[in-house]
DNA sequence: AAAACGGGGGC
DNA sequence: GCCCCAGTTTT
């Protein structure tokens, strides 16, 4: 299945060119402790946030809780305390209660690895249940989130106008082997280079690839 | 002052 | 399918 010698190319050149910028957030923190957990908290609490809050906040609140049995004798307030600076902090604080209370008596403490489960928790989309099954189990999946998206598109490796379609387009187009790279290299594209506006296509390392090479300005 | 931030849920 | 969400940082 698919794959397209540009594609390898393009892939290779990422991984070689990206090295010296720092890592997404929630790789940052899968790489301290690879657990399900830590990964499905800390994406919830990236939702919308930058990258340098998240850490903060997860390297708080992991350091109070990081299991749903200790997050479930923390209150909603000691949470959001915890966590403050995210957007949405209320919200999540809450959604991070709720899901623990469903780990605890649903799945036995655990998170589950099957996506139509993970979808079932409360601020659980694609996008973070796709990382967690990617980042946290280490299992076949793309991440598809507005970097993913926004570059697929300008790269014209595939064509769609939403996120889901992407992510069933990218399983057609990329070789398994790079199913769970993928995300992260495009992430880190996004949030470096290849920028919802004004991107630096002039320091882009697959400029050559990119069919709006010399625009400039794109989206 | 305004836009941006790795979406998701409610209607 | 549209609209709202929440507070901090960057432009």
């Amino acid at each position: 299945m698919g794959g397209g010698k540009q594609t390898e190319e393009i892939i290779n050149i990422l991984k070689q060119e990206l090295q010296k910028f720092e890592s997404p957030a929630i790789i940052i923190i899968a790489r301290e402790k690879k657990d399900p957990f830590r990964v499905l908290i800390s994406t919830i609490l990236s939702l919308r946030t930058k990258d340098k809050t998240t850490i903060s906040a997860s390297k708080k609140l992991f350091g109070v809780a990081d299991s749903p049995k200790k997050i479930l004798k923390l209150n909603k307030k000691e949470i959001e305390k915890l966590i403050y600076p995210v957007g949405f902090y209320r919200r999540k604080a809450e959604q991070i209660l709720k899901i623990s209370g469903i780990l605890i008596t649903d799945y036995n403490g655990k998170v589950p690895d099957k996506i139509n489960e993970l979808l079932k928790l409360p601020g659980v989309g694609r996008k973070t249940a796709n990382l967690v099954l990617n980042e946290g189990f280490g299992k076949l999946a793309i991440c598809v989130d507005t970097h993913v998206h926004r570059i697929s598109n300008r790269l014209n490796l595939v064509k769609t106008s939403e996120p889901e379609e992407t992510e069933f387009a990218l399983q057609k187009v990329l070789s398994k082997k790079h199913w769970i790279v993928f995300n992260t290299l495009l992430v880190t594209l996004g949030q470096n280079i290849c920028t919802p506006v004004s991107p630096k296509c002039s320091l882009c390392p697959i400029e050559k690839y990119c069919p709006k090479m010399g625009v400039g300005k794109h989206r």
